[in-house]
DNA sequence: TTAATGGTGCCTTAATTTGTCACTTTTAAT
DNA sequence: ATTAAAAGTGACAAATTAAGGCACCATTAA
């Protein structure tokens, strides 16, 4: 019997058992234990919400199954969802395999004749535009997993045409404007660094000891860790409203918003290597901004425009 | 795609047609002709019941609703639905009225205890950063209805601190950079205008007779009607590679990137009045530009950065 | 500790799947 | 009658996948 007749059959056969092992399907199938295994990855991959239990007296179970309209979820909720999914489709790597094809036809199928019209008719008028992602980031899941599991990495990480080696420990992954970036700590050089994860072209595994005290690090309290160092320099600048709006469209944790005796000032702290970065900022508020201090930052900036007016 | 998943992904596929071609097939799973027709070879050997019909303007077609295997949702897909919608909820207004509450604990419930805690553990260690959003915009729900049901609205809108009144056919909405847009016709100045949501303070439905041919006019075909006007300049610039990933990452639809001769270029077209916008944008690719023509660009670039040079 | 159960990695061999290409056949519109 | 747009066939080489075997790992309940 082929493959994909096979699969199907299986898909059958499991739908009216609640439980089942590897031996059920060998014998039924008439195939090897490897082949087993992998048919069952095959369901899984289609879809088949089944899952393993180890051990003696394991075996394969069904999952409970997430009922659509009309019994749990009312329109404007499937509509939610729907367009929720919509909106992580735009990724093209996402830290889980999901087939989105899949998640989109099972969508479909659970809804009425006239819900599907509806979310038809919905989805010509309304968009969701992030920036698209710009670069496949391969390795997504694994810098997950360690964040998860405590593991620590040995990657590649290529920067300005070269390529080095590190040792890191993934605190946390997150998306912003088109690229993934994985906090992590950076064993060697023991210090926390944000890496863009397209620019790793490899990672793996290692048995090296990760630091416990990590562990209960997250999103939420990473930003704790980002004490700057004793070279940051501070800076501050005066914003107008339009600066305002500019900064809430595109802002860095490490920046904040603060209102002084009726003005609005941006203050925070750049590194001294990041002064480049920080300048590319800054001129984006174009005429809405206007360094207070340091001077150097003003000095940097005049530099800026005077070769860029050179340039044109 | 291996063909096992792809043939059960067809049977949802073709099961809410009622009428296919192998085009359609060739096309959605993007495979050769021969595959499409072995396909449904396979599909038929597994029991769907489809018969082709011959000639001009045939295809397939359904004998009747087969019995799929029924496949919920597994793991990963529920997972994704659920941080998905924990992306939306970042959103302070949506076009349709939700309680993410009720959707949260819907799905909590349906989730395993180990399901649970798996999501509770990725929570903390992923996150999509969108931007979020800066202002409310009150009648998104009014919009998009008329969007849909082809009606004509009368509008409240600020600009500049002033306000207002527009009568527009609304085509789509959409969010981009923490802004909800919408795409519309004015029907008084006889044109195609986008406006920013959260400036329309008012709306309400009329009778005013809709413009029939916006009916077929959806998101993805509206660009057509932004014909620049006979007073629209055209623009030519050289990037590098640097350029060539600002311009990925924030690009608008009249401007396009072109390859020619080694060399990359963006290239479109502005209106005289919109010259600030184009001068902020491309001052945005900082060194990694050059204007080439026309040369009043170069000039107007060359004013933008004296100014600020000035205002240091 | 043990036995039963799922899971992984690796290898070789066998089989299937795929795309391409040049045909046919059928049917409805013109 | 002609034509265009559909499905359908046969054949072949290249690429991919599946299969079985085997050793060993990981997890769990008795």
């Amino acid at each position: 019997m082929r493959k994909p007749e096979r699969i199907n059959q299986m898909l059958r056969f499991i739908n009216h058992k609640k439980h089942f092992t590897l031996q059920d399907l060998m014998h039924e199938f008439q195939i090897s234990k490897r082949t087993a295994l992998r048919d069952i990855a095959a369901l899984e991959e289609i879809g088949a919400p089944i899952y393993a239990e180890y051990g003696r007296y394991g075996g394969y179970r069904l999952l409970n199954k997430m009922q659509l309209p009309p019994i749990s979820f009312n329109s404007q909720e499937v509509y939610a969802l729907y367009f929720a999914m919509k909106a992580l489709r735009s990724f093209s790597s996402l830290p889980f395999q999901v087939s989105f094809r899949s998640i989109h036809e099972k969508f479909l199928n659970e809804l009425s004749e006239s819900q599907r019209q509806d979310i038809e008719r919905i989805q010509n008028r309304v968009s969701f535009r992030h920036t698209e992602q710009i670069k496949d980031s391969e390795h997504l899941e694994i810098l997950l997993m360690a964040a998860i599991n405590n593991k620590v990495l040995k990657i590649a990480y290529q920067k300005l045409d070269q390529t080095g080696t590190r040792i890191i420990q993934p605190i946390a992954i997150y998306f912003m404007k088109g690229y993934w970036y994985c906090q992590a700590y950076d064993i060697c050089k023991k210090a926390y660094r944000v890496f863009r994860c397209d620019r790793i072209t490899s990672a793996e595994v290692t048995d090296i000891q990760p630091l416990g005290d990590l562990k209960e690090i997250t999103m939420q309290n990473a930003h704790t860790l980002w004490n700057p160092s004793e070279n940051a320099v501070q800076f501050k600048c005066l914003v107008d409203q339009r600066g305002v709006e500019y900064f809430q469209q595109e802002h860095y944790p490490s920046i904040k918003l603060i209102h002084e005796q009726e003005n609005m000032y941006i203050i925070g702290s750049y590194e001294p290597n990041e002064i480049d970065f920080i300048i590319k900022y800054l001129s984006g508020f174009g005429k809405s901004i206007k360094i207070i201090e340091p001077v150097i930052l003003k000095e940097k900036l005049r530099q800026y425009y005077t070769d860029l007016l050179n340039g044109i």
